[in-house]
DNA sequence: TAGCTAAGTCTTGAAATGGAACTGAGTCAA
DNA sequence: TTGACTCAGTTCCATTTCAAGACTTAGCTA
């Protein structure tokens, strides 16, 4: 199977996959969330091939993830904000970061902290069930086919 | 900056896709989630290179996201599970699949339904803040760098 | 006029991928 | 006991993608 067609597989990871799973795109997300917005600071953070993230942010804008907006002309500048598909994107990236935190975090602690201004506290993600506000275990979950879809 | 150098960035997301952040990573392990265990049949799943597969499942065994089991000698044939390590893997790749949910599923629905057998319901993740339980807006976060860490 | 900035494009060699054929250890059926 | 089959890889080659850095364009600044 080749990359490129993974956008019409029946399967919403592969979907996701096909905009996202890419080296460096969610990379390039992370610095989204944490304010960046313009090409010459993504480049300079990631060090990534300029190349490469010219074509990124391309597909990124494409997908409406994020939107290319001028903050000035003559010359014309734009800079890529995240539109609020991307900012659906969040639990995916703070579920990665969970992950990374309690399984590579050294002695010190995670390199980041996360505080939720709504209730003052410093915290970290939970995946619970829309239904009974459960905390999801893979176990307990049965999976089927969409007949329909 | 070059791929395998990420697992030394002072950054969990970083880190977890050095791991998982791949091409065909993330589908080896939607396989694994769904018991798919064998070589043969991630290979005939996916239509992966097979050079390609025989990596990432060494990379992920390497990772103790998955672990080799011998299921029966002569021949010797081993199958790939699912370690702990592996299933907390379970809130991010749900957290992407919901994403393709709400952004590609087409007019028949999505197309997988995931049950929650605790609470009998059919059900999608949501993520909330482990000290207060509310959904988290990602605007209502403010992050900063641990110093220690 | 020279130098600077932002946002790219172009070039080139290196690395990763896809596709298909091949290998090896053992099983099975005739 | 020969031939076909299975599983889990390995090998080879052409194509694609990536890393790194130089170059371009449009306008600004001193």
């Amino acid at each position: 199977m080749r990359w490129n067609e993974l956008r019409s597989e029946k399967c919403s990871l592969a979907r996701t996959l096909s905009v996202i799973g890419d080296r460096w795109t969610l990379l390039v997300l992370r610095e989204a969330f944490l304010r960046v917005r313009r090409f010459e600071d993504f480049q300079k953070n990631l060090g990534i091939a300029r190349r490469v993230l010219t074509e990124r942010l391309a597909h990124l804008v494409e997908e409406s993830v994020l939107e290319k907006h001028a903050y000035q002309e003559r010359p014309v500048r734009h800079e890529y904000r995240l539109t609020q598909k991307g900012l659906d994107l969040y639990p995916a990236l703070m579920a990665m970061v969970n992950w990374g935190d309690r399984h590579y975090a050294d002695a010190d602690g995670p390199p980041l902290v996360h505080t939720h201004k709504s209730c003052g506290h410093d915290f970290h993600t939970v995946t619970t069930c829309s239904e009974c506000g459960e905390v999801v275990d893979p176990r307990a979950v049965r999976v089927r086919h969409n007949i329909a879809g």
